[in-house]
Parts: C-alpha cells; structure tokens; sequence
DNA sequence: TGAAATGTTGGGGCG
DNA sequence: ACGCCCCAACATTTC
C-alpha cells in the first residue's frame, strides 16, 4: 500500500495553480489534505474576526471541492509543529508539501518542521505560488533587498517569469483510511452574539468558485476602466478580489495571467492591465519588505518614529472605529468596513490618514483595527500600507503629505453616491455641501433633514487646525 | 497614491 | 488710450 502524502493548506485554500498538489499527485501518492487551525504558535498575529468568517466558509468550500474531487479536507487544531509531525506518523506519510508562506513567525516554523520530519524520514517540501516573486530573489545591483516600489517594480519584471497557472486536478487520489477530522464547527470562526455576519453574507461569495466568478467579472466589466476609476468608490471599478488573493482562492498568478490574456491585442486594455498589474506587485513589494524587515507590522520602519508624540483618546478611536467623526467620506469608509470587511483603496488611504494625521492615534492602532475587521487583513499589505501612509515607512508618504477629507471626497466621490450610500442621514444634502455638511447653511441642512450634532455628527476635529499640529509634530521629527 | 500658500499672468472693469 | 485694481486661472513653492 502505497504511503500518503500530506497536503498542508494554509493560504492557499483552492484546488487550481497549486503546485504542493500538483507535486503530490505527480508523485503518483495517496493524499491527505489538511487545515491546521493554529492559534497558538507564539509570535504570530492570530487571525483577526472578519477573516475568521471568511476562512471557516472557505475551508467549506475547499471541503466542497475536495469531495467533488473523490477527496477530503481533514481539520485539526492546536500548534502546527506539533500536529503535522503527529498526523504525518498518524498516517505513515511519506511527504508533507505546502505552499510556503512569508509570515514572520512560518519560517521558523517551516524549518522546524523540516527537522521534525526529516527526523522520522518524512520529507517535507515547501513550493512557491502564493507570491509572484519569492522575496530572496528580487535584489538591488548589490544583492540587498529594495526599500522603493519602482526600482522593485522594474527589476521584479525584468527579471522574474511568471510561470503559467497549473490546472485544478479532476481527482485526488485517496488514501485506504482517512484520519481523523476535527469538525468545521468545532473551529468556532463564526460569530455567535451578536451574529454580525449579516452584511458580509451579503457581500461575499468566499471560496474558489467566488473568486474565479469575482475575476470573470472584472476582467469583463472593469479592467478597460481600471486606470482612470480605480480610485473612485462610487463606482464598481476595482477588483474585489483582495479578499480571495488574501485566503489564497486565486492565485496571484492567474491573476497575472488573466489578465494578459484578456488585454491580449486590445489597446484599449493596456493601462488598465499595467495599473492592475502593479497593484499585484505593491503586494509582492509589502511581502519583500516584510520578509527582509520581520518587525514592520509593530515597529515603524524608520525608527526616529519611535519618539513620536502620538495621543491616547479612546473615545476619538471609537468615533473613527465607528464611524461617527463627522467626515463624511471617513464615516463612510468605516461604515463601509464595519458592514462588509471591505473599504474601497483610496477611503482607506483617507481613513488612515485621518486616524495618524487629524487625530494623532498610533498607526499600529489602525492597523488592528483592520486586522480585525477586514475581510482581506494580510500581514504584509496592511502593515506596508499603514507605515506608509504614517510616512514611517520604507517608499513612504512625506509628513507633509495631509489629506483632507472633503477635498478627497469632492475629488473621488463627485456625486456623493458612496457617502449617501453609507451615510444615508446625509443623502438628501446636495452635492456641493455632501462632503462639508458643517458648512451648508441653516436652510440646506433643515431641507436635508441634517441636525448637526444630532443626526450626524460634528467634526470630532478641526481639519485645519489638526493639520497644523500634525505638521508642526511631524517637522519636529526630523529635527527642524 | 496632497494641500495650502504664494507667485505669476492676463483679461476685464473702471476712472 | 492708459494705468490701476481685482481676481480667476494656472504655476510654483512650501509644508
């Protein structure tokens, strides 16, 4: 009888381009795919609510798939080094193969578990596909790693050929007996009290299938507009396919190479592809950083940063958590979040700079924020993103780089159509006061039905003044 | 992947 | 006709 060979998924949660699969099959082996539930390997960043939500209906989706394919998901819980040592044993497995993963804390535990393995004569295997580029191997000309997006961009591109996607398997070869599996419930992902799934349910189809519709959708729909709407939340413009690229139900590399093939002869497509394209690659560049600097999701990059004076006010936090500052385009990305664990790209640039710059909260405070409340939450981005808009980071924003929340919403949400959405006590206000309501008169808000501090908000901050501070805060940084 | 302050230019109103 | 002022529109500088 023929000795299995273990498929460990972590963020690789699809059948199709993945070459840990493909390998095991090829190897002509029995297999056993596992989920390995670990919340308790020191160090890590435990997965936050909004993504739980999103991996439990995944893992039932990849569970789907799997007994479509004569196969099983096999679940388990408890700490990585040691489940998979004992399952492997459990099972007499020959090899254990997963698709590596760049966390901080995977790869001391990846070459644990080479050892443990290799100890009992079981081979562990580890393949690329969760990254376009494996961090190590995009260098500077004196062989470090990048610290800009575009000299990263060019020399990745340059260098690197994307290998094509590998098909999904039709079936899985079965072991003579399955091992035990712990049951999807028994992971307790789900919220209970208050079940406040609602609006995610709604919004989400999670799991493979719902990415590779996600994608068709947008190659067809949105790619032609990409470049010049992308940064528009009123409009159905972006991808939606970061939550999906974050559980790994799409490979980066299908994406890639969808996405030619579409603009494929079609001038017309070309700067969407290219724009599209590069927002893949701001991914691989936050995992480059993060693989080469381990402490960026807590500790700023540049470390003149550490003295920064930043405040404590819980209940300003709570105003932005909840969206209750009194900035329309802010309330309505964080109403956005907190109703699908999801915000538009440029709110979130918004929102953030509201929180590190207007209100003067720590960045890493923001950032678990949407650790917890994202959908797509990815070590990586999110950390890069919040560095960067805190202008902390590596290929950061300048200090002085302040935006202003109704200039932005005037800019990227002209018609109002994303506030009135999020923020209906709003919606009856006209245009040119949607994004300033503290600057309509008495006459506009009574006809809009808008009481200022009542039904919404007043500005929790004076944009200006705030400003100013942040300003005079961040100079005082850099010693001037 | 900014915004605000400051500088420059040029058209038009006006004495 | 001319100088002067105002100010929008745009460019540049500064934060």
């Amino acid at each position: 009888m023929s000795q299995p060979i273990i498929v460990w998924f972590r963020h690789d949660l699809r059948l199709h381009d993945h070459r840990a699969l493909v390998r095991a099959i090829a190897e002509g082996a029995p297999i056993v795919p596992v989920y390995i539930l670990d919340d308790e390997t020191p160090g890590q960043w435990r997965a936050g609510a909004a993504s739980r939500w999103w991996l439990h209906h995944s893992l039932a989706a990849l569970a789907t798939d799997l007994a479509t394919a004569g196969s099983k998901l096999i679940l388990r819980r408890g700490k990585a080094v040691e489940v998979l040592p004992a399952l492997a044993h459990d099972c007499r497995a020959r090899a254990v193969h997963t698709s590596r993963a760049y966390q901080p804390w995977a790869s001391n535990l990846e070459e644990e578990l080479n050892e443990r393995l290799h100890h009992d004569d079981i081979a562990f295997r580890r393949f690329s596909g969760t990254l376009l580029f494996e961090p190590e191997v995009v260098k500077t000309k004196d062989g470090g790693p990048f610290k800009v997006y575009s000299p990263f961009w060019r020399a990745a591109t340059a260098t690197v050929d994307i290998p094509k996607p590998e098909p999904a398997p039709r079936t899985l070869p079965a072991p003579s007996r399955w091992p035990h599996s712990d049951t999807l419930a028994s992971f307790e992902l789900l919220p209970t009290r208050p079940d406040w799934a609602g609006g995610l349910r709604e919004t989400w189809t999670p799991g493979e299938a719902g990415a590779a519709a996600r994608l068709k959708t947008f190659l067809k729909s949105a790619l032609a507009g990409y470049a010049d709407d992308r940064n528009r939340p009123d409009l159905p413009a972006t991808s939606q396919l970061s939550p999906h690229l974050a559980h790994g139900e799409v490979s980066p590399a299908t994406l890639w190479h969808a996405a030619h093939a579409i603009a494929d002869g079609k001038p017309a497509l070309a700067k969407g592809l290219e724009v599209f394209c590069k927002e893949l690659v701001w991914r691989e560049f936050s995992y480059h950083l993060l693989s080469y600097w381990p402490t960026l999701p807590e500790k700023p990059f540049r470390p003149e940063f550490e003295n920064f004076p930043w405040v404590t006010a819980p209940e300003l936090l709570h105003a932005w958590q909840r969206g209750r500052t009194g900035y329309p385009i802010v309330d309505a990305g964080m109403r956005e979040l907190w109703h699908t664990g999801y915000m538009h790209n440029r709110v979130r640039m918004i929102a953030a700079s509201f929180l590190i710059k207007d209100l003067l909260i720590p960045w890493q405070t923001g950032e678990a924020w949407f650790w917890d409340t994202l959908v797509d939450a990815d070590l990586a981005s999110n950390a890069a993103s919040w560095q960067w808009v805190a202008g902390s980071g590596a290929d950061a924003a300048p200090y002085f780089r302040v935006f202003n929340p109704s200039l932005q919403g005037a800019k990227f949400d002209p018609a109002g159509a994303y506030v009135r959405k999020w923020v209906p006590e709003l919606a009856h206000l006209p245009d040119d006061v949607l994004h300033r309501p503290w600057d309509a008169g008495d006459v506009v808000l009574r006809a809009a039905g808008v009481t200022l501090g009542k039904t919404y908000p007043k500005p929790i901050v004076d944009h200006g003044a705030a400003r100013d501070r942040a300003l005079a805060a961040f100079k005082a940084l850099r010693g001037g």
